[in-house]
DNA sequence: ACCTGAACACCGTTCAAGT
DNA sequence: ACCTGAACACCGTTCAAGT
């Protein structure tokens, strides 16, 4: 995984060890950091090489991102198969794993959402991968509206706005945006349960 | 404003021209894409000139995204102002304010909040002026709690959970992550006002 | 005090050539 | 089928020199 010779002409996995790199890479710096020849460096390989994988850096760019949906959609499902009968703890358990992933991957993040992969210049696998962890939002809405459990409002509509809340909150973390002592895990955790909480049961007395 | 020559070789207001210069380009393309020699040359200048200004790109981007949060701010100000002694209205038109940033100057707002400038490695006065709309916002719950229209909660949490609502639709929508048919402004307007009245009178039955 | 031009070390991308 | 190296047009940044 460091950056070194190899021992063959031909890499064997070069599509996926890109992906990997890239990831890697994103621990530590922003999208905006990692360059194409900086990853190619980091396997051992020259410059050019991507291109036999990869139409362009946006492309490589999309296939990180594509990794990074498909990590939040795992980490929500397994918030949901864990309480199957419960759509408000599905909802607070999703709810924190979306903003855990702007704890564990804030940089990951950002690239997904940052708008530089719009999904208009985007591959339709893309998209629908991109548009999984939303789906499984509004799957907790649609049940708990049929189990009685929420108001009975368009459920579409509904997952936009609670997509929303999350979408903020994880946002302004992996941002840096609350400065406060809002830093520590066991904080965060408590917010965006409070942020859940809040949008159950309203601001109003 | 045109890409051209110009008469004196000093040019008097070069700092706020390139500012200017950023955010018209900022218009039809993201942050990704401007350059600082680009910026020099629509305003015919050389391409080392910004450097008299400003220290790096870096901090030219820190200009431009401070005057995209004076926009704000001053955008949910009035929106404070035009309904002095009603929390809830306040809140509502804050709220549209707030996303309307989203459809006016999306590639901007990805700027303020791409985390390419955290708070971090900005100016204090940056900083400063980058919170000003979320102590709008802590006012107006403030407000509410004191008049008895919103709950007794913790006044700075409860609006950092609205901010991550705004926020988040406001990001959602500025990134083209919601593809449907939300696109027109009244449906955001819509889409905007269901997001704050969930947020006012809760989810559950 | 403000601006320019050459220079440097980087980019993304293309293409003929090597294995 | 997969990878390399030179080449091109771009970057951000520095610095001596010009007005």
């Amino acid at each position: 995984m460091a950056s070194g010779k190899r021992k063959n002409y031909h890499h064997g996995d070069l599509k996926n060890s890109l992906v990997e790199a890239g990831l890697e890479l994103l621990r530590h710096q922003d999208a905006s950091g990692i360059s194409l020849r900086a990853v190619a460096k980091e396997i051992g390989v020259s410059h050019t090489a991507p291109y036999r994988h990869f139409k362009s850096k946006h492309s490589l760019l999309a296939a990180i991102s594509q990794r990074g949906f498909e990590i939040l959609t795992e980490n929500t499902r397994q918030a949901v198969d864990k309480e199957p009968n419960d759509a408000r703890q599905q909802l607070m358990l999703s709810g924190q794993a979306y903003v855990d992933m702007a704890v564990e991957h804030p940089k990951l993040l950002h690239l997904m959402f940052g708008g530089a992969l719009s999904l208009r210049d985007c591959s339709t696998e893309y998209c629908q991968i991109a548009q999984n962890s939303f789906l499984s939002l509004t799957h907790i809405l649609e049940n708990g509206v049929s189990t009685g459990v929420f108001k009975d409002k368009s459920s579409t509509e509904m997952s936009v706005v609670v997509w929303s809340l999350l979408h903020g909150l994880a946002m302004l973390i992996s941002a840096g945006q609350l400065d406060n002592e809002i830093t520590s895990q066991k904080r965060i955790r408590e917010l965006s349960g409070l942020a859940v909480d809040t949008l159950l049961n309203g601001l109003l007395k």
